[in-house]
DNA sequence: AATGAATGAGGATTCATTCAT
DNA sequence: AATGAATGAATCCTCATTCAT
């Protein structure tokens, strides 16, 4: 029920007691937007403290180290891609490939705003967790490069994508095309996160259909 | 004592005593892999030191700061950018936009595992750089997405590429994509260098390119 | 609000709050165990508390700070030390010195085991008492070394030990060397606690006992 | 040649230069102090620096943790140990186990004020050792404990001593005894050294001998 | 050019203690 | 009686930087 504690079980240590949640969520938020803007390790845990309006010792009443607001960034912001990722309706999942892989570009780029933070620290960050919790959370970007990959893949059974695309590859460039857009795009800016999303489905369909057979 | 002062003088210069170009190079070298590694703020300059063969404070001789190495390695990877950006043949230079960016694409693909810390340093640490380098490097980053936009933009008013596409998005969306392979692209595996050109080829000048008219 | 203010007004006795004595008993034996396994500095309350079932702010209603529950195991074994010292049966207390030695050596050893922590930590830890308690510590140890120190003095009088023995040195020895075995002798191993009783009897008779005139 | 360095080898770590001996000897000499006085876990790394008369932060040049520090104190002394009971001149060797044990106790006892602060700490702090290094300094003091145990089993097998004592009783008393005596002997005191280890010898040549035949 | 040694300002973490509920 | 939460001082350790030699 109290999803982050069993990452925390260390042996020889007692255990607290029940958490107060949404403090803890307090924590990681702020914990995310410091780690967004300075980097991991730039950043302090007296300020993420601070963020929240407590002390940074009382921080370690909801955590063990520094690494477990990266881990519990990463892991969450992980969950929610894999989520979104999932999160397809009856009718596009029935549909053709060009279809559904529009409809996941656009659930993934309008993701971005509701997670400001977490991508930016998962790309960048994610190295400094330690291999068992870096293991954790690289699999579910697997999982979540796994259904981008198989939406190529179906595309291409089907004769709209064009067969002589490595698939790998293009599934990358799907994913860092889009998460990068978090360090560029200024959503109050001239475009809506909706232009965003219709730019990337135009590139990526037009990109990976084959070619029209030159008469 | 101070041989090169006015070489100094300019923020881009943080060598001091007299020049042993050859070690100062070396150091550069040592602390891009470093930072490559372990990003700026976790990379050591002990380590940076040892890799070179020397201590810590004997790098002293050669920076003044930490941020000197960062600088440097962005400074000179940018420059390398944009020497490789315009250094385009003539007769490239004369083709129509689609050919120029597939060139421009090719060079720049194939210029990423000659410069493999640099970027992977420049898009990440950047920004511990203070102010004036910050701009500096900046500019150079400018004037490569300059060259890229105005491809873009030519190709357009050719009507090579669909005039309805955003140019920035687009600009940024091709170096992102371009820059980010070097996070994920292993030259020792299946695929090699020029296969991944040829993907990014395909996928932006099929991307770029207007849909046929619907008969 | 605090019941036994008389009783907290003595420096021995920390308990606050309406007495549970059971639970109270329970605390200073956890603590004696943490405090032998770690050492005073090292244990912490958490785990004191949590080896009672307890959180650890739950403490403070029984004590007033850690060093209360040091004071109290330190007291309570060296009050056990005395009492088991003074326990002398009345046949023996009529009897010669080497008999009433042995005797008291017997009792000693035999009260170990059952004080396994307090003499641990008495030794080791007493001097992070403060000053007074140290000193009301102290006196009982005082008390206990009285007493063997008067045995040694008698047998010497009786001619049984030999007098260019000093006596300090003797009952000094005498206590460290019981103690000691507490650190290295294992009850489930080879040998019983009568064993080592014996040994310790028959080491500080024949040692004490004046060597036989040559003739 | 530099003693500590392979202990200090720890991987992934650049190395320093040559250490300067005299300043780390005087390091341990400092800490050694620090720790008699107060324990290893309550002596602060600010005061065995300032004894020595530079920062705490300066310290880490020559040491990678406390534990460091606790390591050396308790090896080197035990080295000593190691080194002084098996410091026998070659008449000695050759003697009875009486006259052997005798010079034995003695070169002990006289070795204890040389080595103040180190057998204090290893008795006491030992254990705040990690596992591998806790292992080296125990196999020492089994070496100590083998070379008194061989002294008692030689007088037993000689008839000296009483065949009906266990070695391993006789050995760990002895000592026990002998280094406790650093926690409560005052050299400056009524007795000198010597007249500690007239005792001791006193004491355990009597004790191990058997009881003469009853006529 | 390079080194050994020192510095000192952090920064993460620990933990006894407090206290409103 | 007990708890959850917070405190804040202490303490270890890190590391960029300095500098006399």
């Amino acid at each position: 029920m109290v999803a982050h504690n069993e990452a925390r079980a260390t042996p020889g240590r007692a255990p607290k007691g029940t958490l107060n949640e949404t403090r803890f969520a307090e924590i990681i938020e702020a914990a995310g937007l410091e780690f967004a803007e300075k980097g991991y390790q730039a950043a302090r845990i007296e300020d993420i403290a601070a963020r929240v309006g407590i002390l940074k010792g009382s921080l370690y009443y909801y955590i063990e180290s520094k690494e477990d607001l990266l881990f519990e960034i990463a892991d969450r912001g992980h969950s929610r891609g894999v989520a979104r990722v999932e999160a397809e309706d009856p009718e596009t999942a029935a549909a053709d490939a060009p279809t559904r892989l529009a409809a996941l570009i656009r659930r993934w780029t309008t993701m971005l705003p509701l997670n400001p933070a977490y991508l930016t620290v998962a790309e960048r960050d994610i190295r400094f967790l330690s291999g068992e919790r870096y293991e954790r959370v690289m699999a579910k970007r697997v999982a979540i490069h796994r259904y981008g990959r198989s939406l190529i893949e179906q595309g291409i059974a089907e004769g709209h994508f064009d067969p002589d695309i490595d698939v790998g590859l293009a599934t990358n460039t799907l994913f860092e095309a889009l998460n990068a857009s978090t360090r560029w795009f200024r959503p109050n800016g001239r475009l809506s996160h909706e232009e965003l999303a219709d730019w990337f489905v135009t590139l990526f369909l037009r990109g990976l259909r084959p070619d029209p057979p030159t008469a």
